[in-house]
DNA sequence: TTAAGGTAGATGCAAACGCATAGAACTTGA
DNA sequence: TCAAGTTCTATGCGTTTGCATCTACCTTAA
């Protein structure tokens, strides 16, 4: 066994007994941390987005994740509209409704997150952002 | 943002692509990355592994874990018997089937995990280790 | 201009998921 | 010893997911 696929192997048992304990706290609201992590990722961009670079963000199919804007869409938390570009595509961003709902989810979350990531040493948590940054192939914007 | 924050976001980016990388590649047979991740982490194992035991280290829920493993007894690729120590729990273990399942696609598999780090240093994959074993918790077993 | 090919997102459908809860087996304390 | 509480896995049920495919729109080149 390579030194990277133990890397990788350590990566993926971090990344699910974080993403349980996180998932087992109470702030989600009637969101599921998917939908959660949609509305935070459209919050991070200024501009609207495009489904096709939301799906690159979020781990699930384009089915997927179309249905599930839809159902945001409906429950007033993201805003859609055709791109007047490019009339295939669409624009998605937050409504104020959205970006409320985010915040009050996001501020409780962000602290446990905190928390849980204080085990590693200031200089461990900025080797693994550098490392993760790298890995998720930088891309660029 | 805290450094905790960016850190996380960056290590849950590098996971989605990566994973989605994996996802696209075509090793898997008939089994959907998360069965594999079953038999891959059954083939650790010398004993039989418990359910609950194996919950924690798959991102599923009980029930789904539970439904899961019932698909891969069907199909011949794991043994479940009941601990006859403990008549509640069950005792999950790899057929020969399984294991051949689980190398047939662990081997190609590995190799693109191996492929897809080697864009880290020898060193920043030995710290990559490091922290996630620290963030897993360092569960002694 | 228009036909051929490509890309963005939506939809039909079967399979899989999570939540709540049931059932069976252990444990504990009176 | 036995009732109450806990733990482990399974099951009912409505929702969400992924795969395949579709439609609509854009692009290219003849």
């Amino acid at each position: 066994m390579t030194r990277a696929n133990e890397a990788w192997e350590s990566l993926m048992r971090a990344y699910a007994v974080l993403m349980k304990q996180f998932g087992a706290e109470d702030v989600w609201g009637d969101l599921t941390m998917r939908e959660y992590d949609v509305l935070y990722t459209l919050s991070k961009c200024d501009g609207p987005l495009r489904m096709s670079e939301l799906n690159r963000h979020v781990l699930l199919s384009q089915p997927a994740l179309s249905r599930m804007v839809d159902r945001l869409v409906d429950r007033g938390l993201v805003d859609r509209c055709t791109d007047p570009g490019d009339r295939r595509g669409v624009r998605l961003s937050l409504t104020p409704a959205g970006r409320k709902t985010q915040q009050e989810i996001g501020r409780p979350h962000a602290r446990s997150v905190t928390r849980a990531l204080n085990v590693l040493t200031p200089q461990e948590l900025e080797q693994l952002a550098v490392i993760t940054r790298k890995l998720a192939g930088n891309e660029e914007r």
